[in-house]
RNA sequence: GGAGACGUCGCAUAGUCCGGUCGAGUGCACCACCCUGCUAAGGUGGAGUCCCCGCAAGGGGACCGCGGGUUCAAAUCCCGCCGUCUCCGCCA
């Protein structure tokens, strides 16, 4: 939800908003006429309440024998304020709908457009080359027993698989090796629910456009989490958080749970886009000042990871028409996989300044002591796909795998990944 | 799965049976001031959240888990939902 003062005071802002996301600048004028007709309608209701009101106040004092005469009188504005009430639910009712149907205010900077406006930052690293036909991921996995498809298709159907061996260690290892840095970053680790109500996803804005990407248990009626940023959002919904010592700053591990709907034939090879795994996310509260440069502190820590892992990556700014409806600014960081000869998104990270708390009804104290709304970023720091970057970029000939030294402390030292029977 | 109890202002509680004088008392914590030569104690006052009108001063409305209903009037009566707890049953 935007601020609806801002709706108000700088409809052009929001106009403009609406503009470099491609999206509908009319819904911009529907929304302040909604809160228009929400206000003459409240101001209304509540001349009559008060009036109502002072009559009850007489009828109470009044000696028992005029109550009668009294209560006669107040019968049709009774009727009168419960119509009104019933005309500003339907008006709030009408205007939440519509100012909810506005996405966040995408940022200064920002590049318009779609999907493919994106804007390259920078590129980092050498991509790695071979004298060698290169294989791609899952068939240097194969070759380490690390990861079985068909077996994951037989027990759970296509985009499942079995994680085993070095591949599950391997997953750890990258787990634990995000953990440890996010807690040297003054992360507190957590350990989400992975199912939550519906007020929660709604709240989060998964359940707009990724309605379809949402597993959900009707007899339970709780959903599945895509990510751990819903359940940490919803931590705090509907409290007062205190920032006055910093930041707030969460670490979730957690299974995802993806129905990936609409991207049949996509990636159908291996492990990179799959309905299950498991991620390590970063999730921060802070002040809607400071959240421009926790958004950069994000992405660095990020990068740091690609690099320590010896990764190959460019940071791309992501267009408007592209962001979450929650996003105000988002930045990917894309590892170069070089048997697709391209840059996939191992890591994303949204700054969705005060979109989402307002939405959940999180928000601070101010320096004044008034409240006021805080501000969201979410951040991956490790998935289950960085499998797929670090086996293609540190393969070699023989189908072994070099282990990027930062990785060996979390595997007992190993250096190499050795294919089984060599 | 069965039975029952409960949900009030940061925390703890009163109020609910007998509807109005209750947006709501008390204690603790909190803030300001006063008093007391330390720590402590005592006194006075203040303080919630959201929204509307207003340049402001100020005025008004809503909020007693949530949503409906009854009534001139609901924390209080009725219904539904959610949550917490206890007992029994079952269980990886």
């Amino acid at each position: 939800m935007i601020d609806p003062a801002l709706l108000r005071d700088d409809p052009d802002l929001v106009k403009a908003s609406q503009r470099s996301r491609r999206a509908s600048e009319a819904l911009v004028d529907e929304a302040r006429e909604a809160d228009a007709e929400r206000r003459s309608a409240l101001t209304e209701f509540e001349r009559l309440r008060a009036e109502q009101n002072a009559f009850g106040k007489k009828v109470a004092a009044a000696p028992k024998e005029e109550k009668a005469a009294l209560v006669a009188q107040v019968q049709q504005l009774a009727g009168e304020v419960k119509a009104a009430g019933a005309r500003v639910t339907a008006a709030e009712e009408a205007f939440a709908q519509t100012a909810r149907r506005i996405p966040n205010i995408v940022l200064d900077g920002v590049p318009p457009g779609g999907e493919d406006d994106y804007v390259v930052l920078r590129e980092v690293g050498e991509r790695s080359s071979f004298d060698f036909a290169p294989k791609d991921h899952l068939e240097i996995a194969e070759g380490l027993d690390a990861i079985d498809m068909a077996r994951g298709a037989k027990v759970s159907g296509a985009r499942f698989y079995f994680l085993k061996g070095i591949g599950a260690r391997l997953e750890l290892a990258i787990m634990n090796l995000a953990l440890d840095r996010a807690l040297a970053e003054g992360f507190i680790p957590v350990i989400p629910p992975t199912l939550v109500r519906p007020e929660i996803m709604e709240g989060t804005g998964f359940l707009g456009e990724h309605a379809d990407e949402v597993y959900y248990l009707p007899n339970d009626e709780l959903y599945l989490t895509g990510t751990s940023e819903v359940a940490l959002a919803g931590l705090h919904s509907d409290e007062i958080v205190d920032l006055s010592k910093g930041a707030v700053r969460y670490a979730g591990w957690s299974t995802c749970y993806r129905r990936e709907a609409g991207s049949y034939g996509k990636d159908t090879r291996g492990i990179i886009r799959v309905h299950q795994f498991n991620k390590l996310e970063m999730f921060v509260y802070t002040t809607p000042a400071d959240a421009e440069a926790e958004h950069q502190r994000l992405l660095s820590y990020q990068e740091g990871m690609l690099q320590a892992l010896g990764l190959s990556y460019r940071v791309i700014d992501t267009a408007a028409g592209d962001l979450g409806t929650s996003a105000a600014r988002k930045f990917d960081v894309e590892a170069w996989v070089p048997t697709q000869d391209a840059y996939r998104e191992l890591t994303s990270t949204s700054n969705c300044t005060t979109y989402q708390g307002r939405r959940l009804g999180i928000r601070t104290r101010g320096e004044s002591g008034k409240t006021e709304a805080i501000a969201t970023l979410n951040g991956t720091l490790a998935t289950t796909r960085w499998i797929v970057a670090i086996l293609e970029t540190h393969q070699q000939a023989d189908g072994s795998v070099l282990v990027p030294e930062a990785l060996r402390p979390y595997l007992g030292g190993l250096e190499v990944l050795m294919p089984v029977g060599a």
